[in-house]
RNA sequence: GGGCGAUUAGCUCAGUUGGCUAGAGCGCACGGAUCACACCCGUGAGGUCACAGGUUCGAGUCCUGUAUCGCCCA
């Protein structure tokens, strides 16, 4: 390895042989961990990874354009801090460390929680760790000193102050609610856990009979399992048959249960609007409140009776609400619901109450974790009051009225009116949210999380029947003697168990193992759920920086003050509802309306070339250690910054390497079942047709099998190798300059400098100008791109060549090319910290960069070297300009020259019409060397016989002195003539039209007029010419 | 069913408040071991801007509708 003060640099730029260097040298420097204080703050927290598995190309994305950001404020020196951090994803990761058990035929029910945890915590410790590693790679300079994971002591403590006080002000409550069950894991879901599906299946026709012996209704359902629940069929009550069914009863058959029919606006009558269901529908609506959302609301409103027939398994259970089960029911109690469907269509159909079965295909909710149906379940749930004004209406009224549809809620509290969106279309998702939002359950049936800190016991109390179901104050008659000595450090709220009982809930606070001790020898036990995972990651913004209590840790101290709200959050379009909106409640609540973050700036998502979700289960995903690896991080960063547009996703197509010859090639692919393109299980090696390699998706699949003779082939995309080549074009461009600056010497102004140079320094000013912008306004892919022509189009391919035979001579031209590296250098630092950190050693080891106007104050690291800030006096746009003709014009010899099949060793001379020499200026030399020419003559009358015409939109010009190829002169400009002659048909068009001149601006209409004479002029010289 | 978005060169994407002779990278074709770089240099060929209407002197850009695709919410 080589070290980056070398001021020898190596003749090719291979990342691997630099970038651990360069970390060492930021690690011990510490750049992330910046001071606090006063003056111009930037922050920004982690979207914090789950510790679930390793990160993947979306996570690359994120945390380069965060790096960014970060590396930027860093180098403006304003205060900067980046905090990092993992989370601990509750059912992903307890998922993952179950299966892994499972592997062993352990389940976690087998070791218990105490020692399944000690297990999650080894696999936590395991990941956190290899996802540490990998943002390091990535050259992200957090603050690492501050490294937080949402379990860990210190979000701990934030996580129990802030349920106690929500429970405290009543924002917290405990009930029996539909949630969405998940029958797999066992636990609650949130909504936005749930994924919807369209599915297959199928509307089963029952015939309910009418308990006085007149007949019977026909229900229509897809979920015929939960029939045992029913305690109501439904009409409308426009239906026409309503008049004779009113008040009529059906015995629902198997169970024999007598149920009413009931009238509701909410059943669709068969056949009637554009509602597909209506064309299944009955008008009869089997109502089972404990198994379906909308029936549970239908029950509500008719007083229904709530009988849950379903264990938390999923299977048919008469033990968690089911009094009335019948001889014929128990047959079906203990049945999983997908067997107890088929034998209750079974059942019936031997009844002969199976009307009739239809193909149906609806829309189904599924874990997003387990993938299993989801179960509307009547259970015991715990959830957040988030439909309170203090937290939904603060989230609206955080939104800068700007951005908000209709009539901004925003007043003049502290924080309103402060959150924005970039692009600014996701402002409506966070206000159409939070305008429809429902209460957060935030209890899940886990053993992996922060368990809930209530502990609880029942009493007797003979009037418990009269109580309300929310939590309240405890009677003033109640017992409470035995916990009456906890005080402050508890908060207690009573609730209805049963008729006769009362269940004391007491809450504790945090940091008051006394007073949990004491609660549990009074008998209380604690409740055994733990919290969604999302509350502690709201919470992430304040806990992580102290909050409530910064001397619970040594680095806790002044971070609040300084550092929250946050400047931005970056993150992916789903986690606006997820997360987003959480951090903002909760901040706002906690800390007196303070937003979290004032931006928020939403990135694309990373999809295969077929526009499909990069997915473990598809194979289709590239990690970026491998890209890393092959083609070095900053390729990673470039190219990752140059897709992050704001329009829509990116596709970026997944290639292999061929283990046998290190090739990569565009897999074969094939269809799977679900309608996913993959790559084919197998593939042939593109250098060997006979040699194979297995897939991910193969072996992933079980259809390939990975041996020596057939080795498994890593993803990888061939969109990197610009990355690879622009850091390798930057690091031969550097090594080159650096051999010619011997002697630079700083001029006293820059108007002493040649065109060339003033021309170089302008163009350095412009783009970091317009760097500054891209970057204050997340535009990332406009950033990338205007470092890739800076450095490649304007210093490669213009600056350097055109110096090339003056700069050797040149003293202050030394000093300018120097100084131009250096300053691209920092301006590409923030992408590309790498190559540039190696780069700029071996600049700063030169000499002293800088020209006036142009200041390179020297620094330790490149990571903490300033910004470049340039005079605004160095930007010359009349001299931008005239170097745009310039190079319009040495492409156009060049063209003619290709064509002409011109020797590259002819030096023919070039004459030009007196516009075309004003735009030249003293820059003849550089034309002369960039077209290879002799020299540059006026053109006085027409041009000389045996000269090839050469034109752009400036004038004319044309090539003599072309030796034995004048001859192939002549037939060229026929081409130029047929665009000439349509380009003033166009442009006479345009004028003819009355229109045009009388309403458009005048100047476009005098630019149409010039650029007619223009042509006309060109065209009279050419046909001169050519005659 | 509702919301948001996309549809521009063979591929991946840009295209600010309408002024365009529609751009970039990759790929492709041709030429090049020229003294930084072949992960390079030079030149070039590729487009009815999804479709149909409309507004306008002028539409890739604004409006309406249609089709296809994606995500989010019911």
């Amino acid at each position: 390895m080589s070290s980056v003060t070398d001021t020898q640099l190596p003749k090719s730029y291979s990342p691997a042989d630099h970038e651990p260097g360069v970390l060492a040298q930021w690690t011990e420097q510490r750049i992330g961990h910046g001071p606090l204080g006063d003056g111009p703050a930037f922050s920004v927290v982690i979207p914090p990874p789950n510790v679930t598995s390793a990160l993947h190309l979306g996570h690359a994305l994120n945390n380069t354009l965060q790096d960014i950001l970060v590396r930027w404020h860093r180098m403006q020196g304003h205060l900067t801090m980046w905090m990092p951090g993992t989370d601990h994803a509750g059912i992903a990761t307890q998922t993952v460390v179950e299966k892994r058990l499972l592997q062993q035929g352990i389940t976690r029910l087998d070791i218990g929680r105490e020692a399944f945890l000690e297990r999650a915590s080894a696999w936590k410790d395991e990941y956190a760790g290899v996802i540490l590693g990998q943002l390091k790679a990535m050259g992200c300079s957090c603050d690492w000193d501050r490294t937080r994971f949402t379990m860990d002591p210190v979000c701990t403590a934030a996580v129990r102050t802030a349920f106690f006080r929500l429970f405290n002000n009543d924002l917290i409550y405990r009930g029996k609610r539909l949630v969405n069950w998940d029958p797999a894991t066992r636990t609650a879901l949130a909504d936005d856990e749930v994924e919807m599906r369209d599915v297959p299946g199928h509307m089963w026709y029952l015939q309910y009979p009418l308990d006085d012996g007149s007949g019977h209704v026909t229900v229509a359902t897809t979920r015929p399992e939960t029939m045992l629940g029913d305690t109501a069929v439904a009409m409308n009550p426009n239906d026409p048959r309503a008049t004779s069914l009113r008040g009529k009863h059906v015995v629902l058959p198997i169970v024999g249960r007598r149920i009413p029919i009931v009238e509701d606006d909410y059943v669709v009558m068969p056949g009637q609007g554009d509602d597909p269901k209506a064309a299944f529908a009955t008008g009869f609506l089997k109502v089972t409140p404990a198994h379906d959302p909308n029936d549970w609301d239908i029950g509500l409103r008719h007083d229904l009776p709530i009988i849950n027939v379903m264990g938390p398994d999923g299977a048919i259970s008469t033990d968690h609400g089911w009094q009335d089960c019948s001889e014929d029911g128990a047959a079906f109690v203990g049945l999983s619901r997908e067997d107890a469907r088929d034998a209750i269509v079974q059942w019936f159909e031997s009844a002969g109450l199976l009307e009739a079965v239809r193909e149906y295909d609806h829309s189904v909710g599924h874990s997003y974790r387990s993938h299993v149906p989801i179960e509307p379940w009547l259970s015991d749930q715990w959830y957040v009051r988030v439909t309170d004004d203090q937290l939904a209406g603060a989230a609206l009224r955080s939104m800068d009225p700007e951005q908000f549809e209709g009539d901004a809620p925003a007043g003049d509290a502290p924080g309103d009116g402060q959150l924005r969106f970039t692009p600014a279309r996701y402002a409506k998702t966070f206000q159409v949210w939070h305008e429809q939002l429902r209460d957060w359950c935030i209890s899940r049936q886990l053993w992996w999380g922060h368990q809930i800190p209530v502990w609880s016991k029942e009493l007797p109390w003979p009037d418990a029947a009269s109580l309300d179901d929310g939590l309240i104050e405890p009677p003033a008659d109640l017992d409470l003697s035995a916990i009456a000595d906890l005080g402050e450090a508890v908060c207690v709220r009573v609730q209805r168990a049963d008729a006769d009982t009362i269940r004391v809930l007491a809450c504790v606070d945090n940091d008051q193992a006394d007073a949990e001790a004491s609660l549990e020898r009074a008998g209380f036990v604690r409740d055994a759920d733990v919290l969604d995972t999302w509350f502690s990651s709201a919470l992430w913004p304040l806990s992580t920086m102290g909050w409530p209590d910064p001397s619970i840790e040594g680095t806790l101290e002044g971070l609040l003050d300084t550092f929250n709200p946050t400047s931005v959050l970056c993150t992916a379009r789903e986690i606006i509802t997820l997360w987003v909106s959480r951090m903002v409640m909760f901040n706002r609540y906690f800390l007196d309306g303070r937003v979290p973050f004032t931006d928020v700036t939403i990135h694309p998502m990373v999809q295969d070339g077929h526009g499909q979700k990069m997915s473990k289960s598809l194979g289709n995903g590239v990690d970026p250690r491998d890209i890393i690896e092959t083609h070095g991080t900053d390729a990673l960063r470039l190219v990752m910054a140059q897709i992050a547009t704001a329009t829509q996703d990116v596709r970026l197509p997944v290639d292999l390497i061929d283990p046998h010859s290190g090739k990569t090639f565009a897999p074969a692919t094939v269809v799977t079942p679900q309608g996913h393109t993959v790559a084919a299980p197998i593939q042939h090696s593109p250098v060997d047709a006979d040699k194979t390699m297995a897939t991910v998706y193969g072996v992933l699949t079980g259809q390939a099998e990975v041996s020596e003779a057939q080795p498994l082939a890593k993803n990888t995309s061939s969109r990197f190798d610009a990355g690879r080549n622009f850091a390798t074009k930057l690091w031969n461009a550097v090594r080159f300059a650096l051999t010619r600056v011997e002697q630079p010497c700083g001029p006293d102004a820059v108007s002493e400098l040649s065109a060339i140079d003033r021309w170089m320094c302008s163009r350095i000013a412009s783009t970091t100008s317009a760097l500054n912008t891209a970057l204050a306004g997340f535009q990332f892919n406009v950033c990338a791109d205007l470092l890739y022509d800076l450095i490649w189009r304007d210093m490669c391919d213009w600056y350097l060549e055109a110096i090339k035979p003056t700069v050797n001579e040149s003293p202050h031209q030394q000093q300018v090319l120097l100084t131009t590296l250096d300053a691209v250098l920092r301006l590409l630092h923030p992408v590309c910290p790498f190559v540039t950190e190696t780069a700029w050693a071996a600049v700063q080891a030169t000499a002293p960069a800088g020209v006036p106007g142009l200041d390179m104050p020297s620094a330790p690291l490149l990571a903490v070297a300033p910004w470049p800030t340039p005079d605004a006096s160095l930007i010359d746009d009349e001299l931008e300009a005239a170097v745009a003709v310039q190079r319009q014009l040495v492409n156009a010899i060049r063209r003619v020259r290709t064509e002409r099949q011109l020797p590259g060793s002819l030096r023919p001379t070039l004459l030009v019409e007196s516009s075309v020499h004003d735009a030249i200026g003293d820059s003849a030399e550089v034309i002369c060397t960039m077209a290879r020419l002799d020299r540059i003559e006026v053109l006085s009358g027409a041009m000389p016989a045996q000269s090839a015409p050469v034109t752009i939109d400036a004038g004319v010009a044309c090539l003599t002195d072309l030796g034995d190829a004048a001859n192939v002169a002549g037939e060229v400009a026929a081409e130029r003539l047929k665009a000439l002659r349509s380009k003033i048909a166009a442009l006479e068009g345009r004028l003819s039209n009355p229109g045009y001149v009388d309403k458009a601006p005048a100047h476009l209409v005098d630019e149409t007029r010039a650029q007619l004479a223009n042509a006309q002029a060109e065209l009279k010289e050419l046909d001169g010419a050519s005659n």
